[in-house]
DNA sequence: TATGAATGAGGGTTCATTCAT
DNA sequence: TATGAATGAACCCTCATTCAT
């Protein structure tokens, strides 16, 4: 994995005020399209959040869309370094569905005005030819992910085997991106039993018939892992 | 219920040319909407898709906004009118379960356009205050009813008792509306298995424990009605 | 003069029905532009206010030109029907004066929204000249009546002939024309007392020098006519 | 009293240029009012008079309104300015009421298009109650000084004390404020004897019973101050 | 005679971007 | 490096008028 930063944790060809500068900026467009939404965030609208100018912006990131790609990317990272070695510590593939879920629900609320931001994003920019303009692989990468996991779980027993593992995966990532926007409209949501209501869900969606005769319960969510 | 329509189908107090006129319009507009997106469809993108001029538009509808609403007013009607007679048929609950899911799915490739085109506006359409300047309420009964079925059919003992029925709801909903946009991706995908798919899911994930030790294939959908 | 109507009081090649109609829409017309002021008066505002629609308007009047031009007519009309007899029976300077100055303020009170109407017309339209686009002549002519007036019985002694008629002229024209605006301001204004201390004032202002040596009073305004 | 400009007479918070330029647009827009009147002088007109674009109108005052805002207000500021010190040096009733009215057409002289407009834009803009959208407030004080003046002589015995300061002060600002459009319409006229007879006019109008019994001269004008 | 339908110019405003300093 | 100034296209909407029935 190639990193885009040199040892100093700056990245490569820049000067500390210049990362700040963007990490400012970065974070202003996170805030005005989680409050105003991906369409009424224009560039105006960032740079009053900011507290800066429209002109700001563009010396630093040279178009709208650079700003937004490097919105998308940055919380992709974040996203990616914190699943990533939370998914490899599960042992069970139940552990590791139930891991996948509330994870995502944990990252979603530390990370809230960037994720909201994410999906607006995701699901309201629009390139003349249909798709994103931005490059959401990370995304579906990750979906792409889950797919493979259930796929190999299926393989192992673990999962029953009469799913199709592209529907359950679709189902899981769908329950999941419709948290931020949930979340937006009510603050007060608990997301850790929301988190453990889901997972429990999935839970029993996905394992193999005859097991676990007795009633599901949170306490036995550890002994998935 | 007062029908808004006289006798010979036509709205009250229009003319024949002025229904079908705004129907056009209003084709045009889901079309545009499908295509290019909420954000992206200018009136004068509509009006182009239409063979039109704004101005033909602005006539007959007054304001972008009324045209907006009218889109969603129109798929609410069509789908209250599609999906009441079929869950009101359905006599158990898993079986009203699986009505609602897969009628869902049956009408959204009935209405893929307009479905996305309405989906497209829930998602990306922001008032000053945040929430969406057009009438969802009728989407937010069907989301509350749909909580209401999981809740009655715990209470009768049909479903399991013993998970959130607005968790559940919301998974469901949020499985449901992920379809259109996969859809506009994926034109081939085959919504019947689809429906089934999901629909097992959501069987599997609210039936009683101990219930069906066999497992779960698509033949026994019919007797869960 | 020339009568434009016909013996039975409708205008010439009009029917009874065409008459009303006419009247309607320049009362609606009249109110929509005393109401709104005279840029806010679109057609289809004043459509609005008369209840129809614009095609109708356009029908009767052919273009707003002609509908704003008939407004005006009909007030000048109205005003020197009002005026003319008042003005002759008036035998000396100062109590024409004080008939013009009062008859004035009391035609503004029978005729409040026409005549604001009619000065904001006056006020507001404008053609690419810079002139008015509307007949205005009778108003002008009625301005220089006025001057020959206050010319005339300078000549007999009457008024003092130290001033300049025009200046004078100038002067209780705007005194008047700023009625019917400070009247939409506050309706409950007393035009008659009004017009009483107006009159006062212009009186004492064109009297001889040496003419009145008490104080004048609102009792002896009679015997000045 | 507190100013808003800096020392190097540039307001606070603004760079020359940005200085010059808003200077300049609001010349414009005073050109472009007083010459087409309020209504037709779109920014489009402006700025073509302005040899600018929409766009940069725009950027530096926001809004129409805006602009016009600040014709109204730079027109208060300047006439302010003028009248205030020319007020207090007056010493009696009668020189202060000269001194109003003269110096009223003085400054209407000097700024002939800049009055124009303002007059223009009282007269004719409305927003949706019916009143101005524009702060006309200075303008009312001034009225409501006047009435004050008036009132206050009237109680020294050097005013007439048996007429309505109210529509006295009326009266005399009709007549002043009738001047811009006359002035347009006549670009050579006299205003200084124009003021004079005014003066005058109001002069005697004013003045108590029994003085000044010889005619009144302009010469004497010089010592009723 | 009367009206609904359509038109196209122009209204003010927001937008992302480029330019010059 | 940084910013204010300017640009021009596109936005939605209102307008008076014309057209066709």
């Amino acid at each position: 994995m190639r990193s885009e930063t040199s040892p100093d944790g700056q990245p490569k060809g820049r000067t500390f005020i210049e990362t700040a500068r963007r990490a400012q900026i970065v974070a202003a467009a996170i805030d005005a399209i989680a409050e105003l939404g991906y369409g009424q965030a224009s560039l105006a609208r960032i740079a009053e959040t900011a507290g800066t100018s429209k002109g700001v912006i563009l010396y630093h990131f040279g178009s709208r869309d650079d700003l937004i790609r490097e919105v998308v990317a940055e919380l992709h990272v974040k996203g990616r370094a914190y699943m990533a070695p939370r998914l490899e510590a599960a042992s069970t593939g139940a552990g590791m569905l139930r891991t996948y879920i509330e994870a995502n629900l944990a990252f979603i609320g530390e990370n809230r005005n960037h994720v909201l931001a994410t999906v607006e994003i995701a699901f309201n920019a629009r390139s003349a030819g249909g798709g994103s303009p931005y490059d959401f692989s990370a995304r579906e990468q990750g979906a792409e992910a889950l797919r493979q996991i259930l796929l190999y779980f299926q393989g192992t027993g673990e999962f029953r085997a009469d799913f199709d593992p592209a529907v359950m995966a679709l189902a899981i990532r769908a329950a999941l991106d419709a948290v931020p926007a949930r979340l937006a409209r009510d603050p007060g949501l608990d997301l850790e039993s929301y988190g453990r209501e889901l997972a429990d869900l999935f839970h029993i969606a996905t394992r193999p018939e005859g097991s676990h005769p007795g009633a599901v319960t949170h306490d036995q969510s550890a002994e998935e892992r």
